[in-house]
DNA sequence: TCAAAAGTGTTCTTGATACACCCATGC
DNA sequence: GCATGGGTGTATCAAGAACACTTTTGA
């Protein structure tokens, strides 16, 4: 490691892996092309890292530009660096994965970014670069995390109902979860809490609505806890 | 993301921190530097990431190149991107952690690079740049994953006893863990193949030698595992 | 015969799993 | 009144936790 390395760089971007959650689908937030290469194709929002600022700041700083997107749970991923994986030039691109409250965010991203749309996970199209293999690895990075951190609650209205929650650990994870031991679960963590409001939807009786409780939750932490809910049937 | 981007670039190198076991510690290797910034200090082996190699080949030859080391478990940790991490420019490195079976090993470091040294964790000294940063990151890592993968065993002779596979879980995870659980439990895993061999060391009973068995973990491996013991007393 | 680490089983407690029916509402 | 999703409890089983003494060796 010298001073005087002047031998030619690798370029560095971020990507960023974009989950929302909506009718009962985990969905990610897709960016059309408008340049060559891949001209045309859907990509990951991403850009290039600039000589001021943080990797994490280039990710929220293309997240806002590209997606309309601010506030969002985000986290790296893992770095990329296949010598070939852009066709121009040596690129190595750090990637981030973010979560996003679809209820939130949808409208806006809409409307920054006309060429930006969320696919479900199960219909994404041929995306360019090595973008598939970035999207696969932040998926089961989702899969593995959900078990050990309540990572989902991002990806929730900030007041949601329990079989909400449990649609949402069923698609993360792919299976089906049993609810009565779903709930006794969940609710035994004790960082649920249940409001005085209920959720009405539909011609059936109401949900109760309840909200995640972030403090309750960080005392919790250091003890860890563990999501093992087995398939129902 | 355009084509003729020509803004000033961040260089790109890659770091890693190479755990050892020995004598019940677990170890790093630290590399004394000769220039300056930080000459004399002692820093994580690590260099500049070149234009036709991919992250990993370069993290495999700065350790070829600095520590004499080939064929160890690698994989990558953090890439690491404060503005301010290098006083020289703005540098971004992706982190790796390497395991080491340091009964192999040790000599070979030794003699190819003079200036690199295993430390006892509890008594690292003072590191260049954000190096600190990055070993702490590290060694939680290898806390987490050494719980559900048995990447332990990249730590230790090819063939072991029990006792010092629990004497590595002690000092990685921070506990003493009771004796006859903690057998009950890995040899419950079926991975472990008891050898006809035994060991002697010193006056007192020998003990019973055993080797990993990766095929029969990878069989083993999609159902995932768990290596949660309670401290002893 | 003593010191030092190796080796071994059982009980108790906790948490995971499996499973079926009534409730409240809108149409 | 019926279709739809919301909500609840118990019995069984498996795994984790606690715990103390005997064995083998070298000095």
């Amino acid at each position: 490691m010298s001073y005087t390395y002047q031998y030619p760089r690798p370029a560095l971007t971020v990507d960023c892996v974009v989950f929302g959650f909506d009718e009962g689908d985990l969905k990610v937030l897709l960016i059309e092309r408008g340049l060559q290469p891949f001209k045309g194709r859907w990509a990951l929002p991403g850009g290039f890292v600039r000589v001021d600022e943080t990797l994490d700041a280039a990710a929220r700083r293309e997240l806002q530009e590209e997606a309309g997107l601010k506030n969002v749970f985000l986290e790296q991923l893992y770095s990329f660096g296949d010598v070939d994986r852009d066709p121009r030039e040596r690129i190595v691109s750090v990637a981030y994965y973010a979560l996003v409250k679809l209820s939130e965010h949808a409208a806006k991203a809409a409307t920054d970014a006309a060429n930006a749309r969320w696919f479900p996970l199960s219909r994404v199209p041929k995306l360019a670069f090595d973008h598939a293999h970035i999207l696969g690895t932040a998926v089961e990075r989702l899969k593995g995390k959900v078990r050990y951190q309540p990572i989902g609650f991002e990806l929730l209205p900030p007041r949601f109902t329990l079989s909400q929650l449990q649609h949402l650990y069923e698609a993360v994870l792919g299976t089906t979860l049993d609810k009565r031991n779903f709930r006794k679960k969940v609710l035994s963590f004790g960082f649920l809490l249940p409001l005085k409001e209920t959720q009405m939807l539909g011609r059936h009786r109401p949900a109760q609505l309840f909200r995640f409780d972030s403090e309750k939750y960080e005392k919790l932490k250091r003890r860890g806890f563990h999501f093992e809910l087995e398939r129902h049937k």
